[in-house]
DNA sequence: CGTGATGGTGCAATTTTTGCAGCGGTGGGA
DNA sequence: TCCCACCGCTGCAAAAATTGCACCATCACG
């Protein structure tokens, strides 16, 4: 698109916070870029940007500027594809930022489940915590977004909210695996391995513990929920996840899922979102709504 | 605003249906501005127009993209307006598309008051039917409508609705001045003068007498409100017309207005717009709330 | 008190855009 | 039926714009 030249030339100054930066990862002389920016501040009359001894920073008008931009490219990219799909076939690329626990299973299922129906349609997954997925969302990094808990709702405009109780894990040879329902105080009896602090699940224990006399002694911390399942099970011991990072049943023999009691730990809430007043492309949209309605049939939605 | 150029040359051409006839207004050549459009297309990958021996006609992807383009140059005036605000004087051309009778009062007075604020800001005041109406705003000519009664509510956002009881026209002295509201069968026992059928209190007083046995018969009919007033004058009958279209008691010595009885004839009302889900330039925001503030003040709302 | 990074500028090379003249095609009116 | 006016499109040369190079002034930092 010949036309968003200059405006995607300013987006990546903006992004980098340096002309001569911004100019290498384009591929182009700073001279050019430095050019195209004085032009655009010519046209409006104001400084888009503040020069800084070690770079430049957007100004006032510069930020109002930049949002437009974004939303111009982000539209012409939704046309072109609203265009594509006249002809048939749906093209396109989805860009989705989201928690750690989607990723296992989940995103590649639907993924997959879509890419069969529109193979032409590309995707981006981007591990991105509450505040770095709402940010991608307003920078349009990203189109949708799933993430946990507490957003500045500012910005994101909720299309679902799902229910995600938490899980016990651990083997089938567990003395807690008879169980169908799981107090906190029983599995705490035993070793349990834990999510680091930036996680949700952990914070839900945190504050659920902090109500009770009792005390979290995780014997095995880590950030990736992968590892703990795999301790839990060489182990022996209990880990916490939420449904939507576990296998399915069938394809998982030796261990076992249960959820905890929830008056001892409220349920994690997992936000299905875009950004606030944005139309999405036709495939990000259409993807939202499979991921809408695979979320209402399998888990418990709002 | 440099980039937009490319856009603005095709928003002519599906404007005038004529590669040639555009570029005539555009002041190129046709050679130029057919080679954009070919190097659009380029970039899209599909025809925007189709060729027709007398011209050119938008394709369904030309229409997708003509509705971006119109999007796109209002965005970027919106834009050029919010970042002329931070720098104090508020700037920026407001198009409002209204019927007759907002013409001869009510606007120029409060374009008066507003210009006295802001005085960089221009306006642009389209007398348009209800049709056309909508139409301005669709394809962006007008950034306000002010309509009455029917209008096909699709694009249509609808920011106030004011209702417009009609009132008789006369002089001091015509015998039915004394009175408080009138019935319409006593109106038409006296001579009247009515507006043409386009009109929208035509339509009203045709409707009312439609469940009556009583007659419209106008001695004289004419589409100009300002003409029924001097002739209601001239010869002492009747005439009906809607408050807003009328000048404020004080600067009208010589006549009165009364209102209809609602029992017989049925209040109009005038809708108040924008287009659908778009943002208005700062100007015309502020505009609509001056005008919004204007309406509550002095008629019926809802 | 250098040193290295930043944004900005003059000038020439290069690329893009424009205008002119002309082609082939179509449809309405004499 | 035959023009003729009008349409969109193209080759080519002129004009305009963008770009790249070399270089400048400035400022933070070690």
């Amino acid at each position: 698109m010949k036309h968003l030249t200059s405006l995607r030339y300013i987006e990546a100054v903006a992004r980098s916070g340096s002309i001569r930066q911004a100019a290498e990862t384009l591929a182009i002389t700073s001279t050019a870029l430095n050019r195209r920016i004085l032009a655009m501040e010519e046209d409006l009359g104001v400084p888009i940007f503040e020069r800084l001894p070690r770079g430049v920073r957007l100004s006032a008008a510069g930020e109002i500027l930049i949002h437009h931009i974004r939303t111009q490219i982000s539209d012409m990219e939704r046309v072109k594809s609203q265009i594509a799909d006249l002809s048939g076939e749906r093209r396109g690329h989805i860009a989705i930022a989201c928690s750690q626990a989607l990723l296992p299973h989940f995103l590649p299922e639907q993924i997959a489940v879509y890419r069969g129906a529109h193979s032409a349609v590309t995707f981006e997954v981007l591990l991105r915590d509450r505040d770095a997925a709402e940010r991608a969302l307003v920078d349009m990094t990203a189109d949708l977004a799933l993430v946990f808990e507490p957003v500045r709702m500012a910005e994101f405009e909720v299309l679902l909210t799902v229910r995600q109780p938490v899980h016990v894990v651990m083997t089938r040879h567990h003395p807690l695996a008879g169980h169908r329902t799981l107090r906190l105080r029983d599995c705490l009896a035993h070793p349990v391995a834990l999510p680091t602090e930036a996680y949700g699940v952990r914070h839900l224990l945190e504050a659920a513990v902090r109500r009770t006399s009792l005390n979290l002694r995780p014997v095995v911390e880590s950030d990736s929920f992968e590892f703990l399942r795999f301790q839990a099970l060489s182990e022996d011991i209990l880990t916490f996840q939420i449904p939507i990072g576990l296998p399915e049943p069938g394809q998982w023999p030796h261990m076992v899922s249960l959820p905890l009691d929830e008056r001892d730990v409220p349920p994690g809430i997992l936000y299905f979102g875009q950004l606030k007043g944005r139309t999405l492309p036709v495939a990000a949209a259409r993807f939202a709504q499979q991921l809408q309605e695979r979320f209402t049939e399998r888990f418990d939605c709002v």
